[in-house]
DNA sequence: GCGGTAACTGACCGATCGGTCAGTTAGTCT
DNA sequence: AGACTAACTGACCGATCGGTCAGTTACCGC
């Protein structure tokens, strides 16, 4: 039995990842829902708290999956496990990813996207910081966003992406041999 | 002397790409430029009008840009050459690029923006269809996309890149690698 | 100076938006 | 049945938006 607010929640997010937060009303989000947008504001004290309910967790499991990197730092061992958990992650929140990814920089302000960008800037710079070489620098970077993009945005480009298991050690060995030149501090 | 017409169209694009074209009115531009709003209209006979004379240019270019590469082939010598214009491309067009990577999904339905996914489109299946190997596909994906989207982020994350010449030999070099797997047919 | 027109403007319009609030309905417990 | 309250609703509000239109100003050529 699903509430009426983890499929408003369900819904927004959906949207808010396709048609962008400004782009999607409340209204519209209650139109899907079958229900007036009153009540979504019953639910939900504004729009802003409901991109809040509707990203958080996602940002939480970003926040532990960075938290659990910095202790096991870049050895070779621990970052196999990084490389395979961060793929699950992009896997699982795709919605969210891609929500970040393309609105990230236009959002600045709402409180829950300022913290979604400093996660994600803390992780960037985690490998950054790693290396004084600035093609490694770009290396690192390609392999986490363009991962996460790709994934994102396969979808809008219509190419048909093969099993989820198939994309999902494509993009483990890929990422794997560009974050090869990693040193462990 | 430039004209309000240009300074228009800079000052849009700018704008478009770092708040998003719905979150910028007609009348911020108006005031960026020292404009009331009905001039801008004058000029520009929509807000729709204004995003297509501001990055028309650009998918023009990747336009000409892929009709030469379809021209050239994927043979290695050819390769090298395609891989430093798209450089040079996400260089010179990083507004444009920027915002059709984060905008190209929820834009869709104006014209501009669907010739820009189009031609996006065009690009990405033009590396892979040259292949059955999903692997490869996702590769080549992360080449083209993750390289443009790198570019067009690094602001975002406040990691400064080094100068314009490493960042693009970092780039080129990185794409090389990705796209060494590339088969010509 | 006069006529023509490019460039600019403020007032206005209807539509949409996020949000408020009083009222209604449905469900539960005593 | 009555009281309470969660869930829902329609009407309303002020703000913002893209756009229209009549009027003004600036510039140029004769």
């Amino acid at each position: 039995m699903v509430s009426s607010q983890q499929e408003l929640q369900r819904i927004a997010l959906a949207e808010f990842a396709i048609a962008g937060y400004t782009g999607t009303s409340i209204q519209r989000i209650a139109e899907l829902a079958g229900l007036s947008k009153s009540s979504v504001l019953y639910h939900f004290t504004s729009k802003e708290a409901l991109l809040e309910a509707a990203v958080s967790p996602a940002i939480d499991r970003l926040d532990e999956l960075l938290s659990d990197l910095e202790a096991g730092g870049l050895g070779a061992d621990y970052r196999a496990t990084f490389i395979g958990q961060f793929v699950d992650f992009i896997f699982d929140c795709r919605q969210e990813v891609h929500l970040f990814i393309n609105q990230g920089p236009s959002l600045v302000g709402l409180a829950v996207i300022d913290r979604a960008n400093g996660t994600v800037r803390r992780l960037a710079h985690y490998f950054a910081d790693s290396t004084s070489n600035p093609h490694d620098k770009m290396r690192f970077g390609i392999a986490l966003g363009g991962s996460a993009y790709m994934l994102c945005t396969a979808d809008n480009f219509e190419m048909p992406l093969e099993s989820d298991d198939e994309t999902r050690q494509a993009l483990v060995a890929i990422m794997s041999e560009l974050l090869a030149p990693v040193r462990a501090d």
